[in-house]
RNA sequence: CGCGGGAUAGAGCAGUUGGUAGCUCGUCGGGCUCAUAACCCGGAGGUCGUUGGUUCAAGUCCUUCUCCCGCAACCA
């Protein structure tokens, strides 16, 4: 049934590393959404890409030693994989490298600096030199540099904007008129409070400082910078030109949602759309800013071996399993968290045990007590009524929820099918009227009531687990997965022969595999130690060490530093007078743990002001982990100011 | 007082417009034997973060405080 074009798209993921089960999530929520349209009788565009662009590739792929195109050729091609593995059927995916894109992008950008929408600016006045930064006026602090409180002077250097401003009032208009515009609900606030009402700032939209970009076409030496080049794949994917569209645009544009991460709603809620209505373009109907997947309670991290990609749960768990567990554990609105223990907890007690052994016994009976074919489908029992109507609930509650993002309740719509099921098998006891010949009939009608719901389960779980419904259609011998036929009980034609049981999902012994994966997280964090990043660090000269004045230096006093999370404001002695440092360890240490311990003090670096403190040095500390920093102490014996060398 | 979200059974979470506090996992007990030691039923376990208030009635509305988390700022 024909509803209509549904055009649906991930952020693009940034071709610089890649990306692990929490960076994947996305576009699995993405696949389940535009699976279930599909499903519905939607006519689909899935979108999915990479951003190839910027310095921090340009970076990489000098560490490297490669070309940056040679760089995100490989990663994008791992990111592709990835979405290939898990199953996903994007319609196309995009790479801000390819041809049409770029030559887009750079239409794209001479028509709003044709109309006047992005002028060439510069940053105005304030350029601290020793910093190379600009600074605008409101950025100051007394008139000097924020940074190292020295003199700025005035000087300018050229760059792109775009005029934010001019559009501010119309987006505050249509995120206020269009309630659904952004989602979940906080983010909206967040954008709005923080960011639309005290003013934009007109946006920088070129670069000069690096080369890996898209050209400004009438300006050599500009680039343009990542929100024009990145953006604007939504629509140059489906053929977008200022000249005249494809087919695609004109069908397809606007899109229906722009899935994600919660990080990037700033600039899909404000940027984009004020660039597209600077185009003259309609604007996106939703935006929805998914929430994090993250490893327990830790972030995920190299160092701490607990790093996990997507091809490996594959490998341990199957595509399918790895679905489920992204679609039903992460929560609408706040983070989810993965962790192997409930992975493998999920998969024993919902896939298997729930799911799997329903199917198999079921088939298993029919197979057993009717060679395979039931006869019989009208001898009704007083507890029909109430099952079939549960499992009649089960296709209205998951499309609200697909319709509002909550993927996670929707799939526990649908296993509700399973586990009513498992129910009704306990209320009519089918071993019990399989011992008495007049209750052929009865036990007949009973097990096509069973089979009839798991087609229908099969049918709303195709967007989450495609392989499953296909292994569940063919186990019961039934080609029937239409939307429209799990609203209405009885599409099993009477008749069929089922397969042979063949159990859905074997059960984990959690022991075993847990003992296991602990063993390769202690292999893998082993080589990252040795791989040790030193390899990547330029040698310096004596020289250039010696610049570095170290000094031993006591803490006199600590106090937390207000309006700031991280920082602590620290009182030296460094052998010749007290002097003030702002360290960001308040995470990791309390004032008085540190008060009286001997310091290593950068006693040269240029001051700086922090959050109104003004820092004079640094302390030394080592970055023990993703987030565990630990200060230096030195021997308490050491005089006050004895040089480190 | 920068903006916003949250605090509900051992864990993870639901609780729409105020009207008996639920779900999943775990735990204890029972049932069943078709099935993947699976499935079904029941019990235990919550002063719904704290203070005060509105109301016949508050997890739900208002208020005090505490603690967590996003965003912003900032990690010299």
């Amino acid at each position: 049934m024909e509803k209509g074009k549904y055009y649906i798209t991930t952020a693009i993921a940034y071709a610089s590393r890649k990306p692990h089960i929490g960076n994947s999530y996305e576009i699995v929520l993405t696949d389940a959404i535009a699976r279930f349209k599909r499903l519905q009788g939607y006519d689909v565009f899935f979108c999915t890409g990479t951003d190839e662009h910027g310095q921090k590739i340009e970076n990489y792929a000098k560490e490297a030693g490669v070309s940056p195109k040679d760089y995100v050729d490989r990663v994008a091609g791992e990111i592709r994989e990835i979405c290939d593995t898990l199953n996903t059927t994007y319609d196309h995916f995009i790479r801000t490298t390819d041809g049409y894109h770029e030559r887009a992008v750079q239409k794209i950008f001479k028509k709003l600096y044709d109309q006047g929408d992005i002028y060439l600016g510069a940053y105005e006045g304030n350029y601290c030199v020793p910093c190379e930064s600009f600074f605008t006026d409101s950025q100051l602090v007394d008139g000097r540099c924020p940074d190292c409180g020295g003199e700025v002077k005035k000087a300018k250097e050229e760059a792109y904007f775009l005029r934010l401003s001019k559009y501010q009032k119309r987006l505050e208009e249509h995120i206020e008129s269009h309630p659904d515009f952004i989602y979940p609900e906080a983010r909206k606030k967040e954008m709005l409070n923080n960011f639309i009402k005290p003013g934009l700032q007109d946006l920088c939209v070129s670069r000069t400082s690096f080369k890996w970009g898209i050209p400004v076409t009438f300006d050599e030496g500009h680039v343009i910078y990542v929100w024009i080049d990145a953006l604007s794949n939504y629509i140059t994917a489906l053929g977008y030109d200022p000249d005249g569209s494809g087919e695609n645009y004109k069908k397809y544009w606007p899109a229906d949602a722009h899935i994600i991460g919660k990080d990037i709603v700033r600039f899909h809620t404000i940027y984009w759309p004020i660039m597209l209505m600077a185009l003259g373009e309609p604007l996106p109907k939703q935006v929805y800013g998914h929430p994090w997947l993250l490893m327990g309670e830790n972030k995920m991290s190299k160092s701490k071996g607990n790093v996990i990609y997507a091809d490996e749960l594959v490998r341990r768990f199957g595509v399918d399993a790895v679905r489920y567990y992204l679609l039903s554990e992460m929560p609408h609105a706040n983070d989810g968290s993965i962790s192997y223990e409930t992975m493998i907890d999920r998969f024993n007690a919902d896939l298997a045990n729930t799911l799997g052994n329903l199917v198999n016994r079921t088939v298993a009976m029919v197979n057993k007590y009717f060679g395979g074919v039931l006869p019989e489908k009208d001898v009704k029992g007083d507890v029909d009524e109430a099952f079939i109507a549960d499992v009649l609930a089960a296709a209205p509650t998951a499309e609200k929820c697909y319709d509002e993002f909550k993927i996670a309740d929707a799939v526990d719509a649908v296993m509700n099918v399973a586990k009513r099921s498992n129910k009704y098998i306990d209320e009519t006891s089918p071993w019990a009227l399989a011992k008495n010949e007049a209750d052929r009939g009865r036990l007949s009608t009973v097990l096509y009531n069973l089979v009839e719901a798991i087609r229908i389960l099969g049918v709303l779980i195709t967007p989450i687990m495609p392989d499953t419904a296909d292994k569940i259609f063919a186990q019961i011998g039934c080609g029937e997965r239409s939307y429209e036929s799990a609203f209405t009980f009885g599409a099993y034609p009477v008749g069929t022969k089922v397969g042979a049981p063949e159990p859905l999902f074997q059960r984990i012994d959690a022991a075993v595999m847990l003992a296991e994966i602990e063993k390769e997280m202690e292999e893998k964090a082993a080589a990252a130690k040795n791989a040790a990043e030193i390899a990547g660090v330029a040698k310096i000269g004596i020289d250039d060490f010696m610049k570095v004045d170290l000094r031993v230096a006591e803490i006199l006093e600590a106090e937390p530093v207000k309006k700031a999370k991280k920082l602590l404001k620290l009182t030296l002695d460094d052998g010749c007078g007290r002097r003030t440092v702002a360290s960001g360890i308040a995470k990791f240490y309390s004032p008085d743990e540190l008060v009286g311990k001997k310091v290593a003090l950068v006693s040269n670096l240029k001051p700086a002001v922090l959050c109104g403190v003004e820092s004079q040095g640094m302390i030394l500390a080592a970055d023990c982990a993703e987030d565990d920093v630990k200060v230096l102490f030195l021997d308490q014996t050491m005089p006050n100011g004895s040089k480190i060398r």
